[in-house]
DNA sequence: ATCGTACTGTAATTTTTCTTACATTTTGTC
DNA sequence: GACAAAATGTAAGAAAAATTACAGTACGAT
């Protein structure tokens, strides 16, 4: 009768029906901030009731979510777990040891400000307005970069129509270049080193007079004066190559700048596209749902 | 109006009263164990009234003594940092503006912080070393989280030689499933929706005797007896949904893992892989350079 | 010394958090 | 497919925590 929180939380996954389960594996990943939860804030964040919380805590053992706070207490006893502490001890870290790690933590902090700071620029106001509003919005990456574009398609997706990746499996990026200029617009995710892609595709869409954004590394000289907009991502943290993982926060503040921008009216498209993914494919926890509804397709 | 908690505390004790001065005194010893204490406890504990507790957080610029823990969840320590001006800066607009911009940042940060965590578990040296020795690499995403598995094979693939994406373009996953399971091994990118498809995945891999790696947002629940390894990443910015935004930070890390791991000779790979992109695709400042080298496909 | 101001505590009230009782749903079994 | 058992949610109520109102106290100024 005195094991550790995290230890009876562990053990208790073996046993412990579905509701006490999630509970269990919330509280485990998240137990450096269990001390600033409630037993109705946790249920709200796992969506189970309140009281469920409480009676979890109970069969294993304790008296109710505060009396496992309370062992929790003793239980972290010198770990840190407010993240300014965390912070410190990893750069204590990094400073006994050979550790550039840390380091580089410090520098990808400092680029997340960065892309903060951009986010409250006229400019970002102006390419979230346009990613909402656009008929049609394609994105594009190559090499590394393809995955950021994956992202912030996959996610514009389920906010609105005419959101399409481009590559050059056709072999000419017609798609986008032979379009109505007026009805379309193209972000661009690119870093070191440049695509030759990248810089023709946006010649010919100034050209075309397509709107184009680009995202790219601070070392991005010819991007300037072909595009609309430059969002410029720091990605030098201290590892061997550049890192523009930063772009992937940026693409999804964009995406939530857009579902700002539309407000309540994508929330039935949203509602939508997982009805649709529930149907053809299916959610964890709930069966594939056979049955197509008929106010499914919005598009 | 907009220093962290340590900052306040410290800054009250050259004019607050008696009682404050105590009670600022004692909160900043045991600043650690705050998150456990409640106003009446701590008046206990110092040995003033329950009201004056509430006041004196009120008047270093708190609603309540649970506002001022909910500050400190967040804090990020006062230290000087790199950014440690903009930062503020952020952090003084969105303190007068209600802005949710500027805490999503700081929400940001502590999952980076997290994430660098992770990085010096003995599961993730286990993890980097499999994905730099397995001869096959597969990862996956699905919905928004297709992006992050594309981010990691294709610099991975820089690195090293049997990087795959999967997905359900064929129907089967088969190319993994039937393929020697000492040889594969398979990293999943999940969030909450959890697609169907990553937990059967992950059963059939298990079955099969794959390592299976799963990098998910903290509330997930059918992952920890199913994956070998489990990388939480925390998601919730106060963005309109989940980020997994930080799960590239992860992957780059990895990235970077494997690269520390594999050494020297992958900058010969990667010097064929440039090669070759400047051969049929080409780069920026550089025409494309249409002799084929002799010496350039190390595959 | 007396007054006034600022500080602090007591007690009542409000708000929040947790628990209990009971209804409903889910799960497993026959 | 129906039943029983277990699990979960709802809603009301109990307990705890925090706030407010007010009264008393300490301390400085006059």
């Amino acid at each position: 009768m005195s094991a550790s929180v995290r230890e009876r939380l562990t053990t208790s996954l073996a046993t412990a029906s579905k509701a006490d389960r999630i509970l269990a594996n919330f509280m485990l990943s998240e137990l450096s901030n269990l001390p600033f939860e409630t037993a109705a804030s946790l249920a709200a964040k796992v969506e189970v009731s309140e009281p469920t919380v409480g009676r979890f805590c109970r069969t294993i053992g304790y008296k109710s979510f505060k009396d496992l706070k309370d062992h929790l207490k003793q239980d972290i006893g010198q770990q840190p777990w407010l993240v300014g502490d965390r912070l410190r001890e990893l750069r204590k870290q990094a400073a006994a040891g050979e550790d550039q790690l840390a380091t580089g933590l410090e520098l990808e902090i400092s680029a997340l400000v960065a892309i903060y700071e951009l986010a409250r620029t006229p400019e970002w106001a102006l390419v979230v307005k346009r990613l909402a509003t656009a008929p049609c919005v394609y994105a594009v990456g190559f090499q590394t970069e393809r995955g950021m574009a994956q992202i912030l398609v996959n996610q514009l997706q389920y906010l609105r129509d005419g959101v399409r990746m481009l590559d050059l499996a056709g072999g000419s990026f017609a798609e986008i270049l032979v379009s109505d200029p007026a009805r379309s617009c193209l972000v661009i995710f690119e870093a070191r080193r440049y695509s030759r892609l990248s810089r023709d595709l946006a010649i010919e869409a100034k050209k075309a007079g397509i709107p184009v954004t680009l995202v790219t590394d601070p070392f991005c000289d010819w991007g300037r004066d072909l595009v609309d907009e430059m969002f410029v991502v720091p990605t030098e943290f201290n590892q061997f190559w550049e890192s523009t993982a930063q772009m992937a926060s940026l693409a999804n503040l964009l995406v939530n700048g857009v579902f700002l921008e539309l407000g309540q009216k994508v929330e039935a498209r949203m509602e939508a596209v997982t009805q649709l993914y529930s149907q053809f494919t299916g959610y964890v926890g709930k069966p594939i749902n056979r049955t197509p509804q008929s106010g499914s397709n919005l598009a």
